[in-house]
DNA sequence: GTTTAAATTAAACACATGTTTAATTTTGTT
DNA sequence: AACAAAATTAAACATGTGTTTAATTTAAAC
């Protein structure tokens, strides 16, 4: 899969993540897009090949730095609890920060129609998921963090809260008086980062 | 809106709940829930009057009667954390015999489409987020709860976890080795529904 | 400036979509 | 059995869909 695009293919690219994250990948037609983008209908079916296609594009273009930053965050010399939570920092930044792309994946990905592409990010999510074993065992062996939690669940729980916060983000907004897309944002960055981290530290480190 | 179907209209509302959950709404035509459920096309029409309408129709057939059940579970005459974990396992064994609907809901209600639906929704959220603030607030008073607990991000991060793990099943499968459907329901009635009341447990009670 | 390749366009294609119509069949009531 | 209401049907309707075509414009190379 090619991983350079020209202006022309950025432009369509980010109308279509917008348009995707919005309504969904069936309920975009590619001449939503087109119009959006001020290009031909047929710009599409030329640049990409094909809207789903247009799709796969679309996550080449958004998801290829996240591992970069995972591994680096791995290497540093810190304390496996201040790791934890770096991780669940990064998580959470690198998905707001895109929070379109990572909003289709979560919806298109799920759905059994496109399973065909799920085997690349099904990798990808190992890959995750063993960084954070690393982690947690490195933990485990100093002695801080208990041993008989369950580490594949817990991406879920990191994921799954801020996914669910944001899924329902209209409802959040009104309930927590949100009422700018900064205050909405700096509530993700501060509070609700916090709370995960909380969550997280209280489950490995709690002892009944 | 009406809440008693006839046969044939059960028929097709469950035959749409299957394919929506499947495909998704904008993925579903008419004619493929026409095609499954026997029936012409134009009796979707007849009956519900229209796709949208269907759809109303069928949350309205699935959602009815969790209240019920945690105003029930509110009255119960247990400790606090007991009461959260019943809370817990009541919510995920709910959502989960209803894996359709709650997929249904959680893809088309969070998009931006759907809106004037919401709000129908949002008040039996406030009212689920009111029953579970009532049982912390009485864990606090008797001393067992920590008060410094953001009780609104206490649903997130159990529905999110649980949605998170669902959402991703065939990845979740194929790392825990469920292979059989009733493998993967007893690791979310077991492990899953234990490792999210133990989470919860050591975010209300640990203090650091 | 001519040639060649790339970019862009409007139009057409074939088919799928949600919904309506008008006719027919089934069902229930008297 | 005769009637009325409800259920069911095939067909049509108008519009939207993703994609392709063939022609035209723009840009690059020589």
């Amino acid at each position: 899969m090619k991983n350079n695009f020209n202006d022309k293919q950025i432009q369509i690219l980010e109308v279509a993540e917008t348009l995707f994250s919005e309504k969904g990948f069936d309920g975009t037609s590619i001449r939503n897009i087109a119009k959006l983008a001020q290009i031909n209908v047929a710009m599409v079916s030329y640049y990409f090949g094909s809207k789903e296609r247009l799709l796969e594009s679309l996550i080449v273009y958004r998801t290829s730095d996240l591992k970069l930053q995972l591994d680096k965050l791995l290497q540093e010399e810190i304390e496996p609890l201040e790791k934890i939570n770096k991780l669940i920092a990064l998580y959470i930044d690198r998905i707001n920060l895109n929070k379109g792309i990572y909003r289709i994946l979560h919806f298109e990905f799920t759905s059994k129609k496109r399973e065909q592409n799920i085997q690349a990010f099904s990798e990808l999510r190992k890959g995750n998921l063993k960084s954070l074993e690393l982690i947690i065992e490195e933990g485990q062996k100093k002695g801080i963090f208990r041993k008989d939690v369950i580490i594949p669940l817990i991406t879920p729980t990191i994921l799954g809260t801020f996914f669910h916060f944001h899924m329902n983000k209209p409802f959040f907004e009104n309930l927590l008086n949100l009422k700018t897309e900064d205050l909405y944002n700096n509530y993700i960055k501060t509070n609700l980062t916090n709370h995960i981290q909380q969550t997280i530290k209280a489950l490995l480190i709690y002892e009944s």
